[in-house]
DNA sequence: CTGATATCAGCTCGACTGATATGC
DNA sequence: CGCATATCAGTCCAGCTGATATCA
């Protein structure tokens, strides 16, 4: 009792979604990258002042678990904010642990102009699908991620 | 004349289709990773494999171009696959270059039980999604494969 | 001679782990 | 004491490059 008899065999290479995500990622990512080298930044930096745009200053662990990154990706890529004045690091005086991260104005006038440049790179991945269609497809993927995102951590 | 203004700020966290992309198949390599290793393979060997039941005996290159897999490492894994006796490498006489792969019996026999294994796996990936929506999801998914695959050397 | 095939050895680089220091 | 934070150093691994030998 196989949980898929129905695929038959000549479809194994191209429609099985595993395969499928992992070649369309690195295309994607492809992309991504090389739109956002020539803005001088790499895909964490936009995740990062992302979170920070929506949700204020927070520490840096917290934003690795928003975003998904890994704690010591998080401190490389904030010195490297930083170093551009796109960030501030302040203690915060509640948590001595912790730092605060705040995002200065020359940092959101960055995020606006990594908007428009990964903007127009998810035109070219999007390109052969229509507008609707890819409505549809970002809520199934919204779908998927959440179903699978790692810690229920977050219910707060 | 941004590309992207209906955009807000909100969502670029979350719905960004690379981000989203790229966490999906990270998720889902995990899944296919975790399942194929308890088979004691890799996703390579099922890819190479499908590739074989799929278009009969071939060389290597040819086998590399059809998976996106690159040379060195289809050499890495049929070498595997040979120990499990899984295929046969044999000189081609048309093409002494060329080794003929060809998939054994038992090497079908593994293919079968890898099929159960991955369709179980993607039943987990896509749990949240109808039959209907996986099968649209899947469509959009090729097309977005087919139109970003690398070599347009494959219209034979 | 140009170009494809198969192989191996080694590089690269991003994701992650571990250890440490600090503070709750 | 156990647990969280921030940091740095180092590990691991998949994907790739380069060099070599063979042959069309």
């Amino acid at each position: 009792m196989e949980t898929a008899p129905a695929r038959s065999a000549p479809d194994r290479l191209k429609a099985v979604p595993t395969r499928l995500f992992g070649r369309i990622a690195v295309y994607s990512q492809r992309l991504s990258a090389e739109a956002l080298a020539e803005a001088g930044v790499r895909s964490y930096h936009y995740a990062l002042l992302a979170a920070l745009a929506e949700f204020g200053p927070t520490s840096q662990a917290e934003l690795g678990r928003r975003c998904g990154i890994d704690r010591s990706d998080v401190v490389a890529v904030l010195n490297d904010l930083q170093e551009r004045g796109a960030v501030e690091r302040t203690p915060d005086p509640a948590d001595r642990r912790r730092n605060s991260i705040v995002l200065t104005s020359a940092g959101g006038d960055l995020l606006r102009r990594l908007d428009s440049v990964v903007g127009e790179m998810q035109d070219r991945l999007l390109a052969p699908l229509s507008t609707e269609e890819r409505a549809v497809l970002v809520g199934l993927l919204v779908r998927l991620d959440e179903h699978h995102a790692p810690g229920p951590a977050d219910q707060a």
